[in-house]
RNA sequence: GCUGGCGUGGCACAGUCGGUAGCGCACCUCAUUGGUAGUGAGGAGGUCACGGGUUCGAUUCCCGUCGCUAGCUCCA
C-alpha cells in the first residue's frame, strides 16, 4: 500500500515487513504516535501503538482498536454538535458500542428534529477536518479544567478515580474531553454516520440517579457500510417475532386484558402445542421423568417457608394483600399469591410419602403457567411476558449423583436446542452470586464457592464454551444460563439448570439412607426447552416465521384448481389427516395462482395443487415454500410417506422430488 | 418504575392549521371453473384507543388512563 503523510511526503510498502516499516519510520521509539493520510487513494487515519515490550499494533479501521478509535471520535463530534447548539447541555460519559456509539448529556429530552440538527452540526465539524490532540493531566489539574468548563459530572467522575492518576484528555477545536482512547487524528474520516435513536437512562445506571439524555448513533468509514446497516436495521423489522408473529396470526394483544398478557391464536397455539407434546413426551419416555400438576396459587405461608415472601414478593401477585402487622388479611381471607415457579409444590409432591435412598433420583416435569409481576416498562411481545408456560422440572436427588444429573440436564437441553434447530445460536453461562451482596442471597458462602466450582468442572469436563456473570445467580444457588439473542442482538435466558443445595433444608425434606439416618436430598431446577412464548418468539425470528414442517401450525394446503376437483381434494385431506398431517383445502373460487401467492405469504411448508392431470393419475402436484419450489407431481403416497417422515423425524430440512 | 415516541375499520397507511373521515389489501355477494405469486364487478365495515377538560362544535388542542414501542433500571 501507498502512505501519503502529513508532510506530504508518500511511500510504497510491501508485504509482511510494512509493518514494521511503517512503525520504524514513524514511531521513532515512542509510546505512541500516530499519523494520517491516504491508503490506497482513500483517506484513512492510521495510527500505531508501540508498546513497552515492543509489541506494535496498527489501528487502521479494520482493527478493533481503529474502530474503537472510529467510534470514540464519532461520540466526541456527537458531544461538540450538542455543545455548540446547546451550551446549557452537561457531559457526561459517550462509550463505543457494537457498531456505534452513544453519549449521555445532562439536558432534556430530544425529538427526531432536534436529531437531525444536531446531526447537520456533526456533518459541519467534520468538514472543519479539525484536528485532535490528546494530552495528559494530573487528578487536580483535570478536575480544575472540567470545574472551569463547568461540567460537574465530569468532575465527579475524576473525584473517583485513583489520586495519583495521570487522565488522558483529548482536545478537538472548541471541545475537550476526558476520555482514555484511543481516538483518530482529526474529525475528517468519520464521514459516514446516522443518529439513531435517542432515550433516557439513569446516572451511571443508577436508578435513584438524575435520568440523561441518551443520543446513539452509528458510524462508518464508507458509505456502502452504513447503508448496508440501515438497511440492515430496516431488514431485521421483518423477522421481529413482535411483527411478524402478529402478521402471521400466531400471537396478539388487546388493551383491555392487560400488559404482559399475550393471546396465543390457534396457529401459535398449534406451535406451542406440538413443542409441548413433543417435549412431555421427550422427558417422560426418555429421560425418566414423571409428571406432576400442581395448582397455580398458593397461601403466603408457603411462600415464606420457601423464602420468595423474603426476596421476591415485589414480583409476585398478591390476592387479599390486605394484612396487618401479624400477616393476618384484614378481609379475613387467605393471603394468596400466584405462583411465580413450582419449585415448592413439586416438594411437596415428594414430601406426600416418605423416601428412600433407593427412590432417587427422582425428577418431577410439569408444564407449569407461571405469574411474575414485571415492571411496566419491561413487557415486550413474547419475550417478557408477566403469564407464561414453562418446560419446568425438580430433581430430588442424592449428593452422590448430583454431577450425573447435572450433566444429563445439560444433555437435554442441548438435544432440545439441536432439535429445534437452534443450537449454534445460543451461550452458556454460569451465573453467580455476588459475594459483596450477600443480603440478596440464602446459605453459607462456603457452599455457593463449592458449588459453582461443581458447575465449572462439569462445564469444562462437557467442554462446553461459558462466561461467568457475577450477581445473577438466583437467591437460592447458581445456575448455569442458556441465552440467545433475538434480531436486535438483545440477549433473553431460554434454559436455565439451577444447583439448590439449600431449599430442601427449608422445606425438610430428606429421604432414609442405607444406614437408616434422614438425609438431605439436593435439588436441580431446571427447564428443558424453557419457556413456550418466548422459544415461540425466537423460532419466528430465527426461520422468519417459516417453521420446520413439524413445527408448522399448517403443514399442507391443498389447491384445487377449480371446484371440479374438490371431491379429489377431500380425499387426498383425509388421508392426510389419518396421518396426522395438519392439513387444509383452499377451496375458495379463486385462480390457482392466487391460492400460491397466499400460501406462500402464510409461508406454509407445502402446497398441493391437484386438478385433471393429478385426479386422473392419482397423484399431487408438490410445491414446497421458497424459490423453485416445484417438486412435480408424485404419487399421493409417496407424498404421505415423505413428510409423515420429515414430521416423524423433526427434520429442519425440507424434501426433495422423488 | 423512569425518560421519550406512537395509537385513524382485521392489516398497512392518507387526512383533518377544530366543522364527526378516505385509499389499498383482507372480508361479504355475484359472475368467472382456471395449471404454479394478485380474475372482474358490486357491497358492507370506523362513536379516529378510553375518560375528562377547553370550545357553539374535538378524531384534531390540553390533562389523565390504558395499550404498543426505543432505551434505562429490574429479571428471584
Amino acid at each position: 500500500m501507498i502512505i501519503t503523510l502529513k508532510d506530504g511526503s508518500s511511500k510504497k510498502y510491501e508485504g509482511a515487513m510494512s509493518v514494521l516499516d511503517i512503525a520504524k519510520d514513524i514511531s521513532e521509539g515512542l509510546a505512541r504516535v500516530a499519523c494520517a493520510g491516504e491508503v490506497d487513494g482513500e483517506v484513512v487515519d492510521l495510527r500505531t501503538m508501540v508498546d513497552k515490550d515492543c509489541s506494535l499494533n496498527i489501528l487502521t479501521f479494520d482493527t478493533e482498536e481503529g474502530k474503537k478509535a472510529f467510534r470514540h471520535t464519532a461520540a466526541h463530534i456527537l458531544a461538540q454538535a450538542v455543545k455548540r447548539l446547546y451550551p446549557d447541555a452537561k457531559c457526561t460519559i459517550g462509550p463505543a458500542i457494537e457498531d456505534g456509539f452513544y453519549y449521555d448529556f445532562d439536558m432534556p429530552s430530544l425529538s427526531r428534529e432536534d436529531l437531525d440538527k444536531i446531526e447537520a452540526e456533526m456533518k459541519k465539524i467534520v468538514k472543519e477536518n479539525i484536528a485532535i490532540k490528546s494530552f495528559t493531566l494530573s487528578r487536580p489539574e483535570a478536575i480544575k479544567l472540567m470545574e472551569e468548563k463547568n461540567e460537574p459530572y465530569k468532575v465527579e467522575l475524576i473525584n473517583d478515580l485513583p489520586e495519583d492518576a495521570v487522565l488522558s484528555f483529548y482536545e478537538q477545536g472548541d471541545f475537550t474531553d476526558l476520555c482514555a482512547g484511543p481516538h483518530l487524528m482529526s474529525t475528517k474520516p468519520v464521514k459516514f454516520f446516522k443518529l439513531t435513536s435517542s432515550s433516557g437512562a439513569y446516572w451511571r445506571g443508577n436508578s435513584d440517579n438524575k435520568m440523561l439524555t441518551r443520543i446513539y448513533g452509528t458510524a462508518f468509514t464508507k458509505k456502502e457500510d452504513l447503508e448496508a446497516r440501515l438497511e440492515f436495521l430496516e431488514n431485521i423489522k421483518k423477522r421481529d417475532h413482535n411483527k411478524l408473529g402478529r402478521d402471521l396470526e400466531l400471537f396478539t394483544t388487546v388493551d383491555v386484558i392487560g400488559q404482559g398478557l399475550p393471546l396465543l391464536m390457534p396457529k401459535g397455539a398449534k406451535v406451542v402445542q406440538t413443542m409441548q407434546r413433543w417435549i412431555e413426551d421427550l422427558e417422560d419416555n426418555e429421560w425418566g421423568y414423571v409428571r406432576t400438576k400442581t395448582p397455580l396459587m398458593a397461601k403466603s405461608d408457603l411462600y415464606k417457608i420457601s423464602g420468595h415472601w423474603d426476596h421476591y414478593k415485589e414480583g409476585m401477585f398478591v390476592l387479599n394483600d390486605d394484612e396487618d402487622e401479624n400477616g393476618v388479611s384484614a378481609s379475613g381471607q387467605d393471603i394468596l399469591a400466584l405462583r411465580p415457579m413450582t419449585c415448592p409444590f413439586q416438594y411437596y409432591v415428594y414430601k406426600a410419602s416418605q423416601r428412600s435412598y433407593r427412590d432417587l433420583p427422582i425428577r418431577y416435569g410439569e408444564t407449569s403457567t407461571l405469574f411474575r409481576n414485571e415492571d411496566s416498562g419491561e413487557m415486550h411481545g413474547l419475550t417478557r411476558v408477566r403469564q407464561f408456560t414453562i418446560s419446568e422440572g425438580h430433581l430430588i436427588v442424592r449428593p452422590d449423583q448430583m454431577v450425573e444429573e447435572f450433566k444429563n440436564c445439560l444433555a437435554l437441553a442441548k438435544h432440545c436446542l439441536q432439535t429445534l434447530g437452534v443450537e449454534e445460536d445460543v451461550t452458556y453461562h454460569l451465573s453467580k452470586w455476588d459475594p459483596d451482596n450477600k443480603e440478596k442471597y440464602i446459605g453459607e458462602p462456603e457452599v455457593w464457592e463449592e458449588t459453582q466450582q461443581h458447575m465449572r468442572n462439569i462445564m469444562n469436563e462437557l467442554e462446553i464454551e461459558f462466561t461467568e456473570d457475577v450477581g445473577e445467580a438466583a437467591f437460592y444457588g447458581p445456575k448455569i444460563d442458556i441465552n440467545a439473542k433475538n434480531v436486535y442482538g438483545k440477549e433473553d435466558t431460554m434454559i436455565t439448570i439451577q444447583w439448590d443445595a439449600l431449599l430442601a433444608e427449608q422445606f425438610d425434606m430428606y429421604y432414609i439412607d442405607k444406614d437408616g439416618s434422614k438425609t438431605r436430598p439436593y435439588i436441580i431446577h431446571r427447564t428443558s426447552m424453557g419457556c413456550y412464548e418466548r422459544t415461540l418468539a425466537w423460532l419466528i425470528e430465527k426461520y422468519a416465521g417459516a417453521f420446520p414442517t413439524w413445527l408448522a401450525p399448517e403443514q399442507v394446503r391443498i389447491l384445487p384448481i377449480s371446484e371440479k376437483f374438490h371431491a379429489y381434494g377431500e380425499e387426498i385431506l383425509k388421508e392426510l389427516k389419518k396421518n396426522g398431517v395438519l392439513a387444509t383445502m383452499d377451496d375458495r373460487a379463486e385462480k390457482i395462482g392466487y391460492k400460491i401467492r397466499e400460501a406462500r405469504l402464510q409461508k406454509l411448508p407445502y402446497m398441493l395443487v391437484v386438478g385433471a392431470n393429478e385426479e386422473e393419475t392419482k397423484t399431487v402436484s408438490v410445491r414446497k415454500r421458497g424459490e423453485d419450489g416445484d417438486l412435480g407431481a408424485m404419487e399421493l403416497s409417496t407424498f404421505v410417506n415423505k413428510i409423515c417422515e420429515e414430521i416423524r423425524t423433526r427434520s429442519l430440512v425440507q424434501m426433495n422430488a422423488n
